[in-house]
DNA sequence: CTCCACTGAGTACGTTGTACGCAATTGCGG
DNA sequence: CCGCAATTGCGTACAACGTACTCAGTGGAG
């Protein structure tokens, strides 16, 4: 009886954005989703509480609830949006490698755009529309290929791949951001504790890795599409031989 | 001056466990660690509350912070520990596939044992100790073979292999554990919303997905085994041809 | 026009993480 | 052996969170 019913519904999808009479609404499912994603780039996931994004389109917190059944729902809702918004125009195309490849560069780029989107926690697969589209467009690029089990453990390695690269990228900043401290400050910081775990020389392949990321190589671009090449050649030999 | 002071640390690694002068410690890192995994085992991560830990020790809640900085560190000494239970020893031995296969084996088990693991945001890879231990060993594997840019690569790869998997497989479980219903009607209410996706007709391959998940096929254990034969492939494709 | 389903939004509650205070305990310097 | 200071366990208190409940006001259906 009170706000939106969530009474009968497992999901927000099933439950309509607008029922008849009354009168008309003041706001909208999308518009609330947009500024909590605004307030989640600016200041992080944490800092898109009910009260903050409520604030942000010029209300107060209890309104939201007309329009959204719960705060986990809102996440949901951002999930979808955020999904929305990788651009698969085209695809499948015919040509699998480019279509994972392009699937590949727009997932990262989203991430990167929104690294919040990490600490969303999902249990299952989303069912919003635009994920229902990437679901359609993504799997139908291997679909003519390979049953659709293959398919599915095909998908989620290129999206283990992508989602592992893009959170070693932007962990660091992440924790920067949250830490609240200065650039210079937080790396004498960080730099202190990593050179004590080296200095013992109890771990030497730690200090490969440190030593090796310290000095200038590869660009995260090229190591990205490097390691891509190789998820995709993994691919390749799950498929026929004729494609 | 009061509690653990983490004035000048960025992690807990570099807080020492106790001082020097004052009465003995009642409780210890490890023992609150410990509780607080019982407790998420239990009744998930969002119950593992400070309040909660503390009444599992049968102390109050303000007593861990004489051991631990924040419910963020805290979080961080679980990570490490679950990451302690993964049993690699005699790793590396020589043989890569095996032990890559071990690893996954062990990864895989130990996620299924404690499902809540998805939910801790790690922004960063950990630095505790068992943590240091595992990459060590892990990417002590590959690192006769292969530059270390390389090694974090194929790692990244089959890291992100299994966690898609097995966040897949614990999906469904943990959406129904949070939602509070008894199974049979959870089943009832998605199918519901799930069948009218699929009555649409809008969304083929995701029809294709639901129909075939439905009907009997391979063991979880066999599809997992199946798909990490591909990721190791695609390692074996990275390394020189002699190994 | 009347009705009532709906609206926006304030108030209030339970729960969370944790800052602070205080009495009790211990090891160390004398 | 004696105190001093460090450090303990832990209660109280607070700010911030998600959200249940409330109610006056709105506007389309009859």
């Amino acid at each position: 009886m009170y706000a939106i019913s969530g009474k009968d519904d497992m999901t927000i999808w099933t439950l309509p954005e607008r029922p008849a009479r009354g009168p008309k609404p003041v706001y909208s499912r999308a518009q609330i989703t947009e500024a909590a994603i605004r307030v989640a780039d600016a200041e992080g996931l944490e800092a898109a509480t009910m009260r903050r994004v409520a604030a942000e389109i010029g209300t107060g917190a209890m309104s939201l609830y007309r329009y959204v059944p719960s705060r986990d729902d809102l996440l949901e809702l951002m999930a979808d949006r955020l999904t929305g918004e990788l651009d698969l125009a085209g695809v499948p195309s015919g040509d699998w490698r480019a279509d994972l490849t392009r699937y590949a560069d727009e997932l990262r780029a989203m991430w990167r755009r929104h690294p919040w989107i990490g600490g969303v926690r999902r249990s299952l697969p989303g069912l919003g529309p635009n994920q229902l589209v990437l679901i359609e467009r993504l799997m139908g690029v291997l679909d003519p290929h390979v049953p659709i089990d293959e398919n599915l453990g095909l998908v989620a390695l290129l999206n283990g791949y992508v989602e592992g690269v893009v959170r070693e990228e932007i962990g660091a900043a992440e924790q920067l951001r949250r830490s609240g401290l200065s650039e210079p400050e937080w790396m004498a910081r960080s730099h202190a504790h990593v050179d004590r775990l080296v200095k013992s020389g109890d771990h030497p392949i730690f200090t490969k890795i440190v030593t090796e990321a310290r000095r200038p190589h590869l660009s995260r671009d090229d190591q990205f599409r490097h390691g891509l090449r190789r998820v995709l050649d993994c691919v390749a030999a799950a498929l026929p031989p004729a494609t």
